[in-house]
RNA sequence: GCACCCGUAGCUCAGCGGAUUAGAGCACUGGUCUUCGGAACCAGGUGUCGUAGGUUCGAAUCCUACCGGGUGUACCA
């Protein structure tokens, strides 16, 4: 539809002033009509006329045509249009545009590290990975989902550190002690010992960086038989239990793979030491670095001095080992803000001797995710929210105002809060606002929703377009209602052009508010108008369920 | 110091070149009130769009400087 209507402006323009000029045109506010085109001021300046005469023109050229109920200027020169009746309900049968079908497309979310606590922040960045990833396969593209962890390194020296510690030595077979419901907790409280050893202790810090290189051992040999080994293993399958667990109960489409660093490690030290020969990297204070200064950049260490990988050259590894298995066409990686200019230096290194993949990488960062009330949140701290606490906290909102008795809705109340504001910003989770029943919240949407299904399941005849395709001639608020239905697909490709998915809040809180009002001043059941109104609850439940499941979001028939 | 992100109503945010009235939600005040599920609808008003310049027919939106907050800046990730 929107095409059609550019073709016909395209069209005027060209008949009147032989121009070839790009049309753009927008969604205005209801008030000046469907769509608006502000050709007239940007043909002003090379025709030499008064922008409103050229509208004008183009304004009476285009009411001859019966796509248009009206046409009209406004303000400077702004050509309005009221689309007919016919016209714009047959949009709403209009195929939704799938702009990346046949793309290989790569999703890296979430990225937890074993042996460490899952926070809060972890919980966000998997529901916007999430989300994005529903949008790009939405899109048609064969996408895969990755999950990229950290197995190996400083953070799990300092957890096997402290587990060592408690066990009271290698001994494997105590860890059976642990009850099995507490385990990641515990391994959580080893964490934070370990790391506030490191910071504190000299002589532990020591014998951290020894297990660190031990760790590494236990990797480039496949120990499985040592009690450090065993412990290794053990606690690493642990975490990975609890990141499903968590994955399960937030109910997010399953990973194709996960991708511990373990396995890309070789492969970016073996990358880093070639590319050192050709002077991509360099040699500095014993240390093996980029310098991304050239570029405008960061210096980083790939290599420290003890020879050891750092995070760099494990993504360089990463990188390199998604461009081998999968080819892909485009690689998206979600994480916080705080790596976006890490992720930059080395992207740009990457590009000096593999350039394809490293320009078909699309990084997108957020911000923080913080509680209502102010606390902050610190990784580096024991006392950090943990990704199940605030779960707990979002059912146990919804338990004390009674609106979101059920898992369904705390879920939707939980998604819906992260990502309703555009990613890159801060985010402030408010558990009670988010469970809401009033208000720009996931549950308002799926009573909205249900209240729909209430309707149609009184109606005679089941939803039929025929009945609104013969010249139904359609109220106020009926025509409001078709007119935002019909606006759906764009917000999808647009959301799905910019990675941004509250675009698709924004929207369906609209909808939800346009259906409301339609919904008080219509009767749909036992009227005369029943079968087109009924066809038009059922468009609006089926596009609202639609955006919700993009969301990530169930759309229950009842509440 | 340098780089990146952010600063819009009391709070949480959308808008990111256009329409002499800058929008939502929450909160606050009234009303609709036996409704096809009132978890709804309607009506009320708040803003130096961080500050100052600049570009433009037109700026919350683009550019520059400054102020304020956050993050990053070599062996953490």
């Amino acid at each position: 539809m929107k095409d059609d209507v550019i073709e016909a402006i395209a069209g005027v323009c060209k008949q009147l002033f032989d121009s070839d000029v790009a049309i753009e045109i927008e969604r205005p506010d209801e008030q000046f009509g469907d769509w608006a085109c502000n050709v007239a001021m940007r043909l002003a300046k090379p025709l030499g006329e008064n922008p409103r005469n050229i509208a004008q023109s183009v304004a009476e050229k285009l009411n001859e045509s019966e796509m248009f109920e009206s046409v009209g200027v406004a303000g400077p020169g702004f050509i309005n249009m009221t689309l007919a009746d016919n016209v714009l309900l047959e949009s709403l049968d209009a195929k939704q545009a799938e702009p990346l079908n046949g793309l290989k497309v790569l999703v890296e979310y979430s990225d937890p590290n074993p042996f460490k606590p899952l926070h809060a922040g972890h919980l966000y960045t998997t529901l916007v990975g999430d989300v994005i990833a529903r949008l790009v396969e939405n899109a048609g593209a064969k996408t895969i989902r990755l999950n990229y962890g950290g197995d190996v390194g400083l953070h799990v020296a300092k957890s096997m550190w402290a587990i060592v510690e408690y066990l009271q030595g290698e001994l494997p077979e105590k860890l059976n002690e642990i009850p099995e419901d507490s385990r990641a907790e515990w391994l959580g409280e080893r964490y934070v010992e370990g790391n506030n050893a490191y910071e504190e202790n000299e002589t532990a810090r020591a014998e951290i960086v020894e297990t660190n290189k031990a760790i590494y051992k236990v990797q480039a040999e496949c120990d499985r038989e040592t009690g450090f080994a065993k412990i290794y293993w053990t606690c690493r399958e642990w975490s990975y239990s609890y990141f499903k667990e968590l994955y399960n109960q937030l109910e997010v489409h399953e990973f194709d793979r996960f991708i511990p660093e373990s396995e890309v490690t070789q492969t970016g030290i073996d990358t880093v030491q070639k590319q050192l020969q050709t002077g991509v990297y360099e040699q500095s204070d014993g240390a093996v670095i980029f310098d991304g200064e050239k570029f405008g950049l960061h210096k980083r260490v790939f290599l420290n001095s003890e020879g050891l990988p750092t995070y760099e050259t494990k993504d360089v590894g990463l990188s390199l080992t998604k461009w081998r298995d999968y080819k892909f066409d485009e690689s998206v990686i979600i994480t916080a803000n705080e790596q976006a200019q890490y992720m930059e230096v080395v992207i740009k290194s990457i590009e000096q001797f593999e350039p394809e993949p490293a320009e078909k990488t699309r990084h997108i960062t957020h911000g923080v995710l913080k509680m209502s009330g102010g606390v902050k949140m610190s990784s580096r701290k024991g006392n950090v929210l943990l990704a199940m606490d605030m779960l707990e906290a979002a059912r146990k909102a919804g338990m004390q105002s009674g609106s979101a008795k059920d898992e369904a809705t705390v879920l939707a109340a939980l998604k819906y809060a992260m990502v309703k504001n555009r990613i890159g910003g801060d985010v402030v989770y408010d558990p009670e606002e988010s469970v809401a029943m009033e208000g720009n919240s996931g549950p308002y949407l799926q009573y909205a929703h249900a209240r729909a299904c209430s309707i149609l399941g009184k109606a005679k005849n089941a939803p039929n377009n025929e009945f609104l395709m013969h010249d139904y001639k359609l109220n106020e608020s009926e025509r409001s209602l078709v007119r935002i239905l019909s606006q759906f697909n764009e917000v999808i490709e647009q959301s799905t052009v910019e990675l941004a998915p509250h675009h698709i809040c924004t929207y369906l809180f609209e909808l939800a508010q346009n259906f409301n009002r339609f919904y008080e001043k219509n009767k749909v059941i036992g009227t005369e108008q029943e079968s087109p109104r009924i066809s038009l609850v059922g468009h609006y439940k089926v596009t609202l369920e639609k955006g919700l499941s993009l969301l990530g979001i169930t759309a229950p028939e009842s509440m």
